[in-house]
RNA sequence: CGGGGUUUGGCGCAGUUGGUAGCGCGCUACGUUCGGGACGUAGAGGUCGCAAGUUCGAAUCUUGUAACCCCGACCA
């Protein structure tokens, strides 16, 4: 891994890039824009699932599945969404080959062309509301609070390994309900729920709030999402939900009868997170030794190696660590026991610590005879030696610690590159720095474009808390209701 | 789709004016090691991205083509 490249951005992707494979993540596939992602990185994205999928059915969703293929014609029905996706589809046109008639290999078979071509999905709003028109007749039918973990393809012009590949993992819930406000309620109540997991698993500040126009999804009325900085000043957006009103209703024609007897479209939402996020894990703690993974999220909390020179030793070793590892895992702890005789301790301290793994114990002939074992934290690379009683607790004890600690770091990098800009000069020289500027936007389309034309800068969000003072547009002069923020994006 | 770069063993690379391929890491065996990616000795492993062409002879020169990476435009 080379060193210094986290302070200096023009190398970050290629930092980046190195993390990913040397962490054993991920690779680039046969595959155009596509991913493998290997064993380690699914383990991650397992978690992630595994929470998510947690919290979804703790606010009273159920999965659901639906299919990979949307006819064409689906896709063609809201006017707005078409338009967003229109240009990144993968198309199905036939559904045989045949033997080279000319040659050696496979040709397509002309004569199995599809009379509708088929999308592969790039997201599933359309199938879904196609279905959903057979599921809801009446208020008692409403709500509908489905999620789907699936693939989704969007045929990007440029890919990059977890933030941007054509094939991605995701979850995407679609809900329907009976009323607007439900709908905008649910909305909103499951961007607090990526924020809640942002933070507190994947220990990444965000700022929620509301897309402008140019931002929201297509087919949207309104784009919440929380935004996350990565560590060379630029923003990711972490996850979005969407209320989408009653345009898919009308496109699909969902109505139900409502408790006055009366016909009423369905009002909807949509939300979703990717494998991105783990771009966004990666870009947001790790440093030139490896990732830093939060203990919340990480696949394995705690690794112990043991160190011996002879079978004697390890026997010895082996007997003192087994009972312990039981001990951490009946504390709820995820626990690694690595005892994989042909790598060496100083090899095992290097891997673990470019996995990211939080904590990691070592015990020798040393500690037998003090009675101790050492203690080493990923989050602040120090060591100590801790008496051997009662490590169990201590060590459950620093999981909240480096949570925290990795949490409250981000925060404070984040906050450091925070600052209200007032003028459009001051802007140009800022965004040149990187970081979040809270600046005065007239609310204009217009405006927002010329900016992000003359300095690639968007409007990440218009953000629900912080400073609620009016005042003036940094380009126009007119009013603005509130400062947003700014940022170059990934 | 524009601009730049790369393609040689599993990985990272060198290869001069064309002369028949080498280094480091990794891998295998044995020994010494084992508390921060160990060391020694001996091995295995490559139709040089693909296709044509020039030549007595091509990793090297010419043309075509493909894939990947980076920078833009597009996007989660």
């Amino acid at each position: 891994m080379a060193k210094e490249l986290t302070s200096r951005a023009e190398n970050y992707s290629q930092w980046y890039n190195d993390l990913v494979i040397k962490a054993d993540l991920a690779e680039s596939s046969a595959v155009r824009g596509c991913m493998v992602i290997k064993p380690y990185g699914y383990a991650i994205w397992e978690r992630m699932h595994d929470e998510l999928d947690r919290m979804f059915k703790e606010t009273g969703h159920v999965n659901a599945y639906f299919p990979l293929f949307i006819p064409k014609s689906f896709l063609s029905k809201e006017a707005d969404h078409v338009e967003g996706f229109a240009k990144e589809c993968a198309v199905v046109t036939h559904y045989r080959l045949k033997q080279n008639p000319n040659g050696p290999g496979v040709v397509v078979d002309p004569a199995a062309k599809l009379e509708e071509e088929l999308i592969v999905r790039p997201t599933s709003e359309t199938i879904i509301w196609s279905t959903y028109k057979n599921w809801i007749h009446s208020y008692r039918d409403l709500p509908i609070l489905c999620n789907q973990w699936a693939n989704v393809v969007r045929w990007e012009m440029r890919t990059r390994l977890f933030l941007r590949t054509a094939e991605f993992l995701w979850q995407e819930g679609h809900t329907a309900h009976a009323t607007e406000a439900e709908a905008m309620a649910e909305a909103q109540k499951m961007l607090h729920v990526y924020a809640d997991f942002a933070e507190n698993f994947l220990g990444i500040p965000v700022i929620q709030g509301v897309k402008s126009a140019n931002e929201r999804f297509a087919g949207a009325v309104e784009t919440f999402c929380i935004e996350a900085l990565m560590q060379d000043g630029k923003a990711l957006q972490a996850g979005t939900s969407h209320f989408l009103g009653q345009n898919f209703a009308k496109a699909f024609d969902v109505t139900f009868v409502n408790k006055e007897n009366k016909q009423e479209l369905v009002w909807a939402t949509s939300w979703g997170v990717s494998t991105r996020l783990m771009g966004a894990l990666i870009m947001s703690h790790s440093d030139d030794n490896g990732l830093v993974l939060p203990p919340n999220l990480a696949p394995y909390q705690v690794v112990i190696v043991p160190i011996y020179k002879n079978d004697e030793q390890f026997q010895a070793v082996d007997a003192r660590i087994r009972p312990l590892v039981d001990q951490l895992k009946a504390a709820g702890l995820r626990v690694k026991y690595d005892n994989d005789d042909t790598k060496k301790p100083g090899w095992k301290f290097a891997e673990y610590e470019l996995k990211g793994v939080p904590v990691r114990l070592a015990l020798g002939a040393m500690d037998l005879e003090k009675g101790t074992i050492e203690v080493a934290r990923r989050d602040t690379m120090t060591k100590e030696s801790v008496p051997f009683d009662g490590v169990v607790g201590y060590v459950a004890g620093l999981m909240d610690t480096i949570q925290k600690n990795i949490f409250q770091k981000a925060l404070d990098y984040r906050q450091s590159v925070t600052r209200e800009v007032n003028s459009y000069e001051e802007f140009k020289v800022e965004i040149e720095k990187g970081g979040f500027l809270l600046c005065h936007w007239d609310g204009t389309p217009e405006t927002e474009e010329k900016i992000k034309e003359e300095t690639k800068a968007t409007i990440r969000c218009i953000p629900f808390d912080g400073d609620k003072t009016p005042g003036k547009c940094m380009v126009t002069g007119k009013p603005s209701k509130q400062r947003v923020v700014f940022a170059r994006a990934y």
